[in-house]
DNA sequence: TGTGTATGCGCC
DNA sequence: AGGGCGCATACACA
């Protein structure tokens, strides 16, 4: 058991400590403070995770658990099951208002400095209160620990970083790019290219970057297109066509993942993109620096494990239809779950002809599809798995309604005038456009009951697995631990000594199941993974 | 010159 | 008239 403090000191500086490390800081009022008699032991309780831990990471401090409160109290705030009201007292106002952490001004004293007077004890009392007085309290309680567990992970992985190898990066920029051309101009493979497109379609000043210019271009070579997007273009029958979309390909890894992102987001041999927990209004991470959300599989090739030690792979085969079948404790669809293709059990349980169908329909019932061949096979199967296509279909309805909706956990979805921004000179919509606002946000409400709950089921499993690996590498020293290094949605990437590989995937796989009971109790539901040990993340199997 | 929006691409 | 995101660029507008 690790035993963490937190005492001022003289001249507005503090002395932290976490197991054995000790680290002083220089701040006022700490906006943290230690929940010592919390069921596990102590427990950090603090502002915002990406404040502190970054500093306590560098200083060789590993934190176990901790509460973060700025996630806890937008959680909180927007939780149906919650009375408000306790959420407010003193200096809640500050709470209701307080942001993320930017990642480029990582450092402790914020701008405003109401941050640092602000008194963690206070909000703390109040979310405690809030939850125990709630009905949902368990389910609110879990939440909120897989909430601040996954802030932690996030903290960790940017400190981790994804092992990086820029001179393969930037081999595969030269194969396909030629030489780092100088600030602000084309490299020569593109330009090149450009220039065969220019003889193919006849237009020898054309820039293939100028949407008007090139869309111009492709009319007077005789083409119909309304717009110049690579799938459009993809069906048009001209020579000038493929050099065209090589073009665009390659003009997209230029300004995307090309030399100036590796400038800016590979150091020390690791790629470290910024995450930021619950940052769509559904729970799932977004993340604001290096683009962590697309990691395109061109670039892939360069994620290599250091030497002696390999990356673990994994991913959630359909977790979202595997989600619906539990929280709608649909034991037909539960069934079709059971063995590593959900899609593939509902062809065998004789619910749909193909592979194909069941994925198209399943999909369409989750984001709304309403006509095509996605929105006939929802028809069909209703009648096969009524309580899972009826959740979604419920809460599709309660958004048209105007009613809030929310996930297992008891995540509120964002209310009916607040879901997208929307400005309010806009003045009152005509019936139609009233109308269409609403089937919108029932699509919305009918998406975010599954996204929702599938983000939850994840923040347990990556939560379970941060402890699992923590304690798999514990005879070692601290720098040869398996450890997270990405996280997008539903899949991980750990990086792991050799030796211990084998190790980490059964703890992926034992912490999937951990997530599953924790989330849907009796009623088993797999979560088969698809797991890769490999040197390159380019290698890992995908379907 | 700067700012906001639209487009197109990538990921789940 | 199929959900959620981020990012780079071009373009329109101030």
């Amino acid at each position: 058991m690790s035993r963490i403090s937190l005492s001022r000191l003289p001249g507005d500086r503090a002395l932290v400590t976490d197991g054995g490390s000790e680290l002083t800081l220089g701040i006022a009022d700490l906006p943290a403070y230690v929940r010592e008699r919390d069921a596990d032991g102590p427990r950090w309780v603090w502002d915002d995770t990406a404040r502190w831990y970054p500093t306590l990471l560098a200083a060789g401090v590993r934190v176990e658990r901790c509460h973060d409160l700025r996630l806890g109290h937008h959680l909180l705030r927007r939780a149906p099951a919650v009375d408000r009201e306790l959420l407010v007292g003193e200096q809640s106002a500050y709470w209701d208002r307080l942001g993320p952490v930017v990642p480029s001004d990582p450092v402790l004293f914020s701008a405003d400095d109401t941050a640092e007077h602000l008194r963690a004890d206070l909000e703390d009392a109040r979310q405690l209160a809030a939850v125990a007085a709630s009905p949902e309290a368990g389910r609110l309680g879990l939440l909120l620990a897989a909430e601040s567990s996954g802030a932690l992970v996030a903290a960790e992985m940017t400190y981790a970083g994804v092992p990086w190898r820029v001179d393969i990066h930037e081999r595969l920029l030269t194969d396909l790019l030629g030489p780092r051309p100088p600030r602000g101009a084309r490299p020569s493979g593109l330009e090149a290219l450009a220039g065969e497109v220019r003889t193919a379609f006849d237009a020898p000043g054309l820039n293939p970057d100028s949407r008007p210019e090139l869309l111009a271009a492709l009319r007077r070579a005789g083409l119909e297109v309304s717009d110049t997007r690579a799938s459009s273009l993809r069906v048009l029958d001209h020579p000038g066509i493929v050099p065209l979309l090589r073009y665009k390909q390659l003009a997209h890894l230029f300004s995307t993942n090309g030399w100036v992102w590796i400038d800016q987001w590979v150091s020390g041999g690791r790629f470290r993109p910024s995450y930021q927990p619950a940052g769509s209004t559904t729970g799932r991470w977004s993340s604001n620096g290096g683009g962590a959300l697309s990691f395109p599989a061109q670039v892939r090739p360069a994620a290599v494990a250091d030497e002696g030690w390999m990356l673990v792979v994994a991913d959630v085969a359909q977790l979202e239809p595997r989600v619906l079948a539990g929280m709608s404790g649909d034991t037909a669809l539960a069934q079709a779950a059971r063995g590593a293709d959900l899609y593939q059990g509902m062809v065998d349980a004789g619910a749909v002809a193909s592979r194909k169908d069941a994925k198209l329909g399943l999909l369409g019932a989750m984001y709304g599809a309403t006509s095509g061949e996605s929105g006939r096979m929802v028809a069909g199967l209703t009648r096969r798995y009524p309580a899972a296509f009826g959740l979604v279909e419920e809460a599709a309805r309660a958004g048209e309604r105007g009613q809030v909706v929310r996930t297992l956990l008891g995540r509120g979805a964002p209310g009916l005038g607040e879901a997208w921004d929307t400005d309010p000179d806009d003045g009152p919509a005509d019936p139609d456009s009233q109308a269409r606002y609403r089937r919108a946000y029932g699509r919305f409400t009918r998406n975010f009951v599954v996204q929702g709950t599938g983000a939850e089921w994840a923040l347990c499993w990556i939560a379970e697995l941060r402890n699992r690996l923590w304690r798999l590498g514990s005879d070692g020293p601290l720098d040869a631990r398996p450890h997270l290094v990405f996280f997008l949605h539903d899949e991980v990437v750990v990086h792991t000594p050799a030796g211990l590989a084998d190790a980490v995937v059964e703890q992926a796989t034992a912490a999937a199941a951990t997530a599953s009971g924790l989330l849907f109790r009796d009623l088993t539901i797999d979560f088969p993974l698809n797991t890769s040990v490999v040197t390159s993340y380019a290698d890992a199997g995908k379907h």
